[in-house]
DNA sequence: TTATTCGGAAATTAAAAACA
DNA sequence: GTTTTTAATTTCCGAATAAT
């Protein structure tokens, strides 16, 4: 009779695999499979949120006198069904490769750090880890890359896998067009979320990079809209009140003063 | 056969509501 | 204040699938 119990804390691979983890490092199924076990990603806060998580009492609100403009109601947060909703808005499989993620995040902090330290190395390859199915974090990463593509002085990086059939590699203009398209993709994955309403500091922070990627374009106007979103976010989440830098550990603190002080610098 | 993947059941946790 | 209810998030079972 062996105990199951649950552990407190699976490891990042254990977690993706979906099967039982010791816990320990190097825990038991990394060490079989020859992985480096780590625990790095950042557990989210559990629990209902907001006024009471309204799901349920939507739900029933709408059961109780289901009229013709009850259907509509529940399509509110039910987003996967109902046709003429959500013309895919889902990431694009294999646009954002982690070699694109890897060249451009080490471009960023190599040639763009200086003048922005606004990410922080660590804590952003963490995110990385859970982009597929987390749309802030993947928006923020096509953003970043977008931002990335269009610097003047960044290296050509292949956007197809290795051998790219089209010559794009070779090809004046092509990181241009990268850019644009990973700019695309964060515009329409980002309509999948409502990152205005309860705003997070990466969808400030993506906003700060459309804004980049717009001007870097020459697209004066969608830039300062962007730029302007990121500000009043900033106001939102409270990053012009000191007190709100006290639930931070250091590292976040000094990040979010700095992408305050740097949005405020560059609206001159 | 064994190894891997992943849908989703069960457990865990924390916020909100209810209660004293 | 304490307890209960509710829901978001987690772990990981086990069936399906892939690899050998």
């Amino acid at each position: 009779m062996s105990t199951p119990a649950a552990v407190k804390r699976a490891c990042d691979a254990c977690h993706r695999r979906k099967v039982k983890c010791d816990g320990i490092n190097p825990c038991r199924n990394c060490s079989t499979a020859q992985l480096s076990c780590t625990y790095h990603a950042i557990p989210q806060k559990k629990g209902p949120k907001g006024s009471r998580a309204k799901v349920i009492s939507e739900l029933r609100e709408t059961q109780r006198h289901h009229s013709s403009l009850s259907s509509k109601t529940a399509n509110r947060l039910n987003g996967v069904h109902s046709p003429p909703c959500s013309p895919n808005l889902a990431p694009t499989p294999g646009l954002l490769t982690p070699d694109i993620i890897k060249e451009c995040v080490d471009f960023f902090f190599t040639n763009m750090y200086p003048n922005m330290p606004i990410l922080h190395r660590g804590r952003l390859d963490q995110q990385a880890i859970y982009a597929d199915h987390n749309p802030e974090s993947y928006t923020l990463l096509t953003s970043l890359c977008a931002f990335m593509f269009i610097q003047p002085n960044m290296p050509m990086v292949g956007v197809t896998p290795s051998n790219d059939p089209f010559g794009l590699d070779s090809m004046p203009g092509a990181n241009i067009m990268s850019g644009t398209l990973l700019l695309e993709e964060t515009m329409r994955v980002r309509k999948s979320y409502d990152h205005l309403e309860s705003p997070s500091l990466s969808s400030l922070v993506t906003s700060f990079f459309l804004f980049g990627c717009y001007y870097g374009l020459d697209l004066h106007n969608k830039a300062w809209f962007q730029l302007r979103e990121a500000t009043t976010l900033a106001h939102i989440l409270g990053m012009h009140k000191e007190e709100t830098y006290v639930q931070w550990d250091t590292i976040e603190a000094s990040r979010r003063r700095r992408l305050y002080w740097l949005l405020f610098a560059t609206e001159r």
